[in-house]
DNA sequence: AAAAACGTATAACATTATATTATAAATATT
DNA sequence: AATATTTATAATATAATGTTATACGTTTTT
């Protein structure tokens, strides 16, 4: 038994260009090909399958029942070649893929949303995981391969993960028309008599804040204690006191009644913008990271890692 | 914007052996091809799709993050390709195909059964509609070519419809036990004293067989009128008559406690094969109707059209 | 650190697939 | 019967796909 060969794409096409045209010129006309060219494709097609794949029924040629049988077949291949082809020509033109980030809750609800959407305006067809986790997690993930980016603070380094360090401004968040709006800059001794709201005791940047307050030799009433800057501005909003956030989430919150002014001395929140190190990444999420580290610029002190 | 080339099939084929095999030079051992030719069908792809294939990780070709989001399609396509590729086959081999009869109700129980479960062993792939129903519908079918190949009987024929006419011997059918048993062979004369279970008056056969009756100056005594043979042989296994019937119910209803003689003078059930004539019928048509033509020799007279 | 082994890429070339134009043959139409 | 239309064939050019020979670049081994 002699393997016969398999039907070629361009075949299938011809083929079907005539069962839709009813003749092999037009079917010639409609693939933009001459009509020898076509003629050859069907005959070659014919001699493979080993039967007619035309009746003539007055001029038109109707496909035979043999070929009925494969049409379906036929315009599913054809059809997802072409969804193939499309595919990854989006891919090319980095109009599609998929970025898995991993993240702190915070960036999840205030900065990233808009820095995402922005992006996925220049690029439709990509799509997006956003996953908001603890600092460790994140980690995890990376070392794990999970996710293709990660945003997290208080990072040290790991030998897997690629690791990108900036500081964002922070500063000094109140309630709209509060006595501290009068001042340009905000620094301890300024908030002495307030009450204070900031992250957790075991924070880098709590460590951070305490100590500025110690070596200004004024005391921190600490009043609440969150988990995140974005919780800390909504309690701010409320009037229980008042915080010390990233410049990011203050001007968030500059639309739903905060004011801020720059705190000092410069108290700055470091970030790692994390990354597997051996996962080589993905065009489209190359792009992606270097469109959120451009969006921080405006909020970050330096830009050195 | 220059019109990206399609992929072509076997450069996908060769994407998905490097993925599945982890290396160029195995997946052309897999493809059955020189290492060179698998580099450059992979290559050649790399550059129409602009963006990396594979990743390197200890050694192993990993696919791409963009690559992975067209492994799905590519799957589906080489699956498809493989499926019309062995159907071509199977029908090339006579294997496959579909067939729809249209046939009296008689037919739908009594012969074609069988008939059809001898050519299906022969023929695997093959698919059958059978649709029972009355002469002037198969007919109606044939001229709409609804259907490949139709069964009837007193049919004189139609422009439309090709048509092969033969005749079938018919015999007495009567009880097992009966009288009739002793008779080597059956005439109106025998049946003076019987009910008779025959078809309907306005039927081509009962007219034959009335005048038949008439020309031997013998009563008919009609007693039951029936549309078919085998509604007839039904009746005379219950012993309410005897019945004059076609030799291919009557084999059928020996096993079922009926005993049958040839019936003199000869009285043959004209059948007619009909098509449609200007539907070119498929090979696997065309070799059932022989098939079916060669069933019904041992039971008609002549075969001539 | 040099050598060997392995995987991959490139070069030169042969074959097949797919297109072209020109033209003959077959069908349908007038 | 003459004409137009459609299809098939011939001669030929270009692209796709294969070959072998060989160079290049990593790993692995010694």
């Amino acid at each position: 038994m002699t393997q016969r060969k398999a039907p070629r794409i361009r075949q299938l096409e011809a083929l079907m260009a005539v069962i839709t045209n009813g003749s092999v010129t037009a079917a010639a006309a409609d693939l933009g090909i001459s009509q020898p060219a076509a003629s050859r494709l069907i005959a070659d097609l014919a001699k493979e399958f080993d039967f007619p794949l035309f009746d003539k029924r007055d001029g038109q040629l109707v496909p035979s029942q043999e070929v009925r049988l494969l049409v379906p077949d036929i315009k599913r291949v054809l059809e997802l070649m072409r969804q193939i082809s499309d595919l990854s020509q989006d891919i090319t033109n980095r109009k599609a893929g998929h970025i898995r980030i991993a993240c702190l809750p915070g960036f999840a609800t205030s900065h990233l949303p808009q820095v995402v959407a922005a992006f996925l305006k220049d690029h439709p067809g990509v799509s997006l995981t956003i996953e908001p986790d603890r600092p460790e997690r994140i980690l995890e993930w990376m070392i794990g391969e999970q996710y293709d980016f990660g945003i997290t603070d208080g990072f040290i380094g790991h030998p897997a993960v690629d690791r990108h360090y900036l500081e964002i401004r922070t500063v000094c968040v109140f309630p709209k028309g509060h006595a501290l709006e009068a001042k340009t800059q905000i620094g301890p001794a300024d908030l002495e008599n307030e009450n204070i709201i900031h992250t957790r005791r075991d924070s880098d940047f709590f460590l951070k804040l305490s100590r500025c307050f110690q070596d200004a030799q004024i005391p921190l009433n600490s009043h609440i204690e969150v988990r995140q800057f974005t919780a800390a501005c909504e309690l701010v909003c409320t009037g229980v006191g008042v915080s010390i956030v990233s410049e990011l989430d203050a001007v968030k919150y500059q639309k739903l009644g905060l004011g801020f002014r720059p705190f000092t001395p410069s108290l700055p929140h470091g970030l790692s913008l994390v990354r597997p190190i051996l996962k080589k990444p993905s065009l489209v999420t190359l792009e992606f990271m270097e469109h959120f580290r451009d969006s921080l610029i405006p909020f970050s002190i330096n830009q050195a890692p």
